[in-house]
RNA sequence: GCCCGGGUGGCGGAAUCGGUAGACGCAACAGACUUAAAAUCUGUCGCCCUACGGGGUGUGCGGGUUCAAGUCCCGCCCCGGGCACCA
């Protein structure tokens, strides 16, 4: 056995076992127990960062552990090779999309290589290459066939300097990024997905999750956003049409003063063709930024149009407004406006000297309506014949009033809207439809797929490329032979990450999107992954996997049956970044350390779910540790033979020391197995390691309890630091490599203990410390607390009202 | 603004179901080894007081419940994530 720990040697000697025997290489084995192990795959842009190191550490610790409970483990790895930084990339620097996304990614399954992760690399893919997308496309004409799929115009920032769309992340303060140019609105027509027609079940199938963080669950749910209201339509005097307004509080009705109406609104479109000053305000509204963030935090700005509509119940004359905080996304684009019970409409309300009427008195006590919006439920004043109802009450008999006059009724609303899949940009999927004058938007034949996406493109100009090449775009329309366009627009990136998990499991079907095999690994046992994704991917996902499972391509419900959320990497309390300039570049720790190092460190630093400050220092510190380790394995093996264990033979120091080993192996499994919590499965095992350390017994039974405590320590190691313990559990003697060895049992018999410390508090204080029987009764341990010295020193002078025993753990003696 | 997290020594964190606050590691300090340094090993390490036995105090802030609160409840403050075209 080598002298010093020498990690560079030692890895690749690790890594080239596992791949001369294909270690992490699996096929479907109908008799085993799957369990597929997926870390989210990254962006290849450029190589890894810390982030990606310890997403998947965590995944491969996880992966690692599974085996070694004799699960059989799929861990696959890819690649999401569309998206913007390729493009940005491409005007940068010159270098095609195509060839640049390569070239990252070579590089990067280096780098991935290098760190150890137990992947099966036969199932690789990335989502830029045909083979992938094709079914994409099918899929997409599958859903566009069963009416999934529909045109409308929808909004886009657009760079009227430029002449090209920006994403949200391409807008600061209102401006392009490149340009400096104030960013406009500009509505295009697009292709969507109908995610709303499934948010009921997208809601509900959240309860079967019960393998995901709460939080997550929380926040998807306030994403679908699911409301119970009313539908109300209201006659706009001097006009035949009316405006139907949704509201979830109806009860509030007596109190509404204006209605509201968003610039996008076809009445307001209408209006401000009309009049100068409302077209203005309507240009103004239109030109701000598309961000909710930004909506919620604008002042909130109106004008009058001068309309009035008819009050439904009173019959009074109400003004119509143009107002920058309402959404036409979300219900109809028109509210009825009470500013006593809602605060939006307060501040409205008061901005513009509008009339503000209590309808409601609240349950909970008083409010005031000088101050703000009193949103709370209660009873109905100022109400007419709804006087004294509750709001609740109010509520149904205002539905079924409405209703029974045909004039609206109750409405179920969701905050999700339709999914946009169309993006105006290069490196993306082609979205497969052909738009020909005669026939309209036509699918792209099943025989024509894929719609590859031309590689050879100049990016020096502005917009997506597609748009200047005829080649690609001129073409036949598949059901008359006339002369058509393709579209070229591609499709959001989120389509591709929707529906990977599936596609590993039978990646090298070049004849359907998904086959059997899909049914037989997903759902996927361990999804591990960022927060920041904790909605928009996972729930696009989610609704894939319905999707799919709709067409008979899969037979579960949901994805990912159980989700980890990791926290961030942070440096100096900051998210790293290239231009807060505190990056740590992982392949520099690599290279110093080695793989074991960093790993250890990931894991050590911060329980996954929190962020993770880095710490230089802290990483010499889980070298320091693997060295102690190599040491401790080295000064072992190099002593005498090593007898049998014979636990009927052990002195108490041995029995003690034995305790701890299995003690270790409790505590370790339940954080790693059930909690997560690597860091103290890892500071048990370093503990253990200390009281190794300081064990100086070299008799024979000694020796063998080290024995068990090294092939211990080695085992519990293994799926975290994976090549340091290959190599040390061949210098313990084994023949086998410890890839494949099984998870340490617990030996209950060495847990026994004869005596327990008990804490003795006065008064909720700490004053002493008892040892008692295992077993002891109550009336036992109470009296030789209540006899203890130090206890007796701040109870003599005072009465026992009470002691309270908690067993195993202490006793809390009540003295007054 | 809305939704979701978080706040514990000099630092990262531990305390799992309301029961010993500070495990484990880092940094720092002291000592051993060394010609010296590095490495390594040993010890100390929340704050205040101390006769060195111990005592007081302490988990962002202010209240409350309880024999007992970092943990539960109410009200604040600060920091982070998401907000639909970054992935």
């Amino acid at each position: 056995m080598d002298d010093t720990y020498q990690p560079d040697r030692l890895e690749a000697e690790a890594q080239r076992y596992w791949d001369d025997n294909d270690s992490f290489r699996v096929t479907e084995e109908p008799a085993r127990e799957p369990y597929y192990c997926l870390s989210m795959f990254p962006y290849p842009s450029g190589k890894l960062h810390m982030g990606h190191v310890r997403n998947y550490t965590i995944g491969d610790v996880i992966a690692r552990y599974q085996r070694m409970q004799g699960r059989h483990v799929l861990q696959p790895m890819g690649w999401d090779a569309f998206g913007l930084p390729a493009e940005n990339a491409a005007v940068d620097n010159g270098v095609p999309p195509a060839e640049w996304t390569r070239e990252n990614i070579r590089f990067m399954r280096g780098q991935l290589k290098r760190l150890g992760f137990g992947y099966d690399w036969h199932r690789e893919f990335a989502t830029c290459e045909p083979d992938y997308y094709r079914w994409e496309q099918w899929f997409f004409i599958q859903l566009y066939r069963q009416g999934m799929v529909y045109k409308k115009t929808a909004t886009v920032n657009w760079d009227p300097v430029d002449q090209t769309v920006l994403a949200n992340e391409q807008v600061e303060n209102g401006r392009g990024w490149r340009s400096g140019a104030l960013v406009e609105r500009r509505a295009i027509p697009q292709w969507f997905l109908r995610i709303t027609d499934y948010a009921d079940q997208l809601l509900a199938d959240l309860d079967q999750l019960e393998g995901w963080p709460e939080q997550v669950r929380a926040m998807q749910r306030n994403w679908i956003g699911r409301s119970e209201g009313v539908s109300i339509e209201f006659e706009v005097v001097g006009r035949t049409q009316t405006l139907n307004a949704y509201t979830t509080r109806p009860d509030t009705i007596f109190g509404a003063s204006y209605m509201g109406l968003a610039a996008e609104h076809p009445l307001a479109q209408e209006l401000a063709q009309q009049d100068q000053a409302l077209g203005e305000f309507v240009a103004a509204c239109q030109r701000t930024a598309l961000a909710e963030a930004d909506v919620a935090t604008m002042d909130k700005r109106g004008m009058d149009t001068g309309l009035r509509v008819r009050h439904p119940i009173t019959g009074a004359e109400l003004p119509v407004w143009i107002a920058n905080f309402v959404l036409m996304e979300y219900g109809t684009g028109a509210v009825m406006a009470v500013p006593a019970h809602d605060q939006r409409d307060w501040e409205f309300a008061h901005a513009y000297s509008l009339p503000v009427t209590q309808v409601i008195e609240p349950d909970d006590g008083e409010g005031d309506v000088t101050a703000g919006a009193i949103p709370g439920k209660g009873r109905l004043i100022n109400s007419g014949d709804y006087n004294g109802l509750s709001s609740d009450e109010a509520f149904d008999r205002l539905a079924e009033r409405f209703a029974a006059e045909g004039r609206g009724g109750r409405e179920v609303n969701y905050r999700l809207r339709d999914w946009g899949v169309s993006r105006q940009r290069y490196w993306g999927a082609p979205i497969p439809m052909i738009q020909c004058p005669a026939c309209g938007d036509v699918p792209v034949p099943d025989e024509d797929l894929p719609v590859v996406l031309p590689e050879q493109v100049d990016m020096s100009g502005t917009g997506s490329p597609l748009k200047r090449m005829p080649q690609f775009y001129q073409t036949s329309c598949p059901d008359c032979g006339a002369q058509a366009e393709r579209e070229t627009d591609t499709f959001d990136t989120f389509m591709e990450s929707a529906w990977y998990y599936a596609r590993f499991a039978c990646a090298d079907n070049d004849r359907a999107m998904l086959d059997q095999r899909a049914d037989y690994w997903t759902p996927v046992h361990q999804y591990i992954g960022g927060i920041e994704h904790a909605i928009l991917h996972l729930l696009y996902a989610r609704f894939f996997h319905k999707l799919m499972r709709d067409q008979g391509l899969v037979q579960s419900d949901e994805p990912f049956a159980n989700l980890l959320t990791q926290g961030m990497v942070l440096k100096d309390g900051a998210k790293m970044s290239k231009s807060k300039g505190n990056t740590v570049d992982p392949q520099a720790m690599v290279d110093r350390f080695g793989a074991d190092t960093v790993r250890l460190f990931a894991m050590f630093a911060a329980p996954p779910e929190q962020s993770l400050e880095w710490s230089d220092s802290g990483v010499e510190g889980a070298y320091r540790f693997l060295r102690r380790l190599w040491q401790l394995v080295r000064g072992h093996v190099q002593s005498a033979p090593v007898p049998a264990l014979d636990v009927e033979a052990l002195t108490d120091e041995q029995r003690a020391l034995r305790r701890k080993v299995h003690e270790t192996i409790a505590k370790a499994s339940d954080d790693i197995g059930r909690r997560y919590t690597f860091n103290t499965a890892i500071a048990a095992v370093m503990e253990l390691c200390n009281a190794l350390g300081r064990c100086q017994d070299d008799s024979e039974q000694g020796r063998a309890v080290m024995q068990e405590a090294l092939e211990t320590v080695v085992r519990l190691l293994a799926p975290i630091v994976p090549h340091i313990t290959h190599r040390l559990w061949f210098e313990l003697g084994h023949a086998d490599a410890v890839v494949d060895e099984a998870w340490p049992a617990v030996d209950d018999i060495a847990l026994v203990r004869d005596t327990v410390e008990l804490v003795v508090q006065v008064n909720g204080k700490l004053r002493s410390r008892i040892e008692v029987p295992t077993g002891a009764e109550r009336d036992t341990i109470e009296e030789q607390a209540l006899a203890d010295a130090h206890v007796q020193r701040f109870t003599h002078d005072k009465t026992i009202h009470k002691v309270v025993v908690v067993p195993g753990k202490l006793v809390n003696i009540v003295a007054k």
